[in-house]
DNA sequence: GTAGCATATGACTGGGTGGTCACATCGTTT
DNA sequence: AAACGATGTGACCACCCAGTCATATGCTAC
């Protein structure tokens, strides 16, 4: 997820809020519209009213400008999604508020949602390194998260943490996928509860 | 997954043989480097040699030509992959095989395999409708065999059975999303074991 | 007023695209 | 040999793209 040695010039940050504002709409939309190598500059300034040439003294290039906008579409996600991790909780309540707090986000804005959607599914050969890079400093942290329920018992102790991770990554991410699609918080619950009990019938226990 | 009103003109099945071979080889590999709407017509003639006003004597459109060129790839990975269905035994050796099987012939047939990656991943418009309908065969398919091994007692049957398929689906599709990567059988078996036996500590037994 | 700097602009460049079409080539039938 | 239908061909068309640059505009300072 970071950027290396680019950001947006100091001229964007100078803008009237106004017009930086627009851009940033206009940007967002069309990025959540089409992955990278499909969006359109010319389009993006077309729907802002914003001349081509403005927009390289803000930005040095398409990607430049796609980086800033898929950090800041990162960035509302988490201040809006992190509070689950935050309450005290067993692991399950955690993950279940972290997908319902996910869910609710990709309803009140669709958009940003969309855009890292297309950011995580992305195969573009220049973000490549990024989104690898990404995955491995979630995988960590989940895997810290993971040991500690592993250590008080809550967790199956035998299973592969990695395998774990993939799991849950692989699942969230396809949620988060299909919350434009006509789901529910209830089918998330059932999906988590697939994952927390497991396709193989329980023995006596209830 | 089914085409509607398109298909090669008869004029590609008279080709020779080695002629046809070597068009459909230049389409498998861009079709397995670039998703439809990145992939160029222009690339896979200059790859196999052939006019680019050929192509239009045995393809409609570049749709049409990937269209084709997904279904075979498709046909081809059922008659490696099916023969896991077959087999009668309890639902998770089922499964194992079928992810075993799948994984080898990702191995053995890496651009065959990426084409209906990229296929499944693709977002195109034009794509839609067909991809939500090989999504619900599927779902029916898969709904079928579940139902069997929730009255055979196998499985949990307090499971709902859309959120089993839709989290199978999600983590089926990542696995061999990373195929080519650096996994490894294994790998594969402690995934299905994290749907098997799910996240929470089971109770007494073993 | 005028010098100087930061910013705004859109016509333009070079390159890539899917798709077309007038023409060439070939095998067969007459 | 002539005529004909089926097939092969690549130059060409209209369109879209990211990125550039000479020029224009506005703001500040003197």
């Amino acid at each position: 997820m970071e950027r290396v040695n680019k950001m947006p010039k100091q001229t964007f940050f100078n803008l009237e809020p106004e017009r930086r504002e627009k851009i940033i709409a206009a940007a967002v939309d069309e990025f959540a519209r089409h992955p990278f190598e499909q969006a359109s500059l010319t389009r993006i300034v077309e729907n802002c009213g914003i001349a081509k040439g403005s927009m390289y003294q803000y930005f040095a290039d398409k990607l430049d400008l796609y980086l800033y906008i898929v950090e800041l579409a990162y960035e509302r996600k988490r201040d809006y999604v992190g509070r689950a991790f935050a309450l005290q909780a067993d692991i399950f309540s955690v993950l279940e508020e972290y997908y319902r707090q996910s869910f609710q986000f990709s309803r009140d804005y669709p958009s940003l949602n969309q855009v890292t959607n297309n950011y995580w599914n992305s195969r573009a050969q220049v973000l490549s390194g990024a989104l690898e890079e990404g995955r491995l400093n979630r995988a960590e942290e989940f895997g810290r998260f993971l040991s500690e329920a592993m250590e008080s018992g809550e967790v199956n102790a035998d299973l592969n943490s990695e395998a774990v991770f993939f799991t849950y990554h692989a699942v969230g991410r396809t949620l988060i996928d299909y919350f434009d699609k006509d789901i529910d918080d209830d089918f998330v619950k059932q999906v988590l509860d697939v994952l927390r009990f497991g396709l193989q019938r329980r023995g006596e226990g209830k």
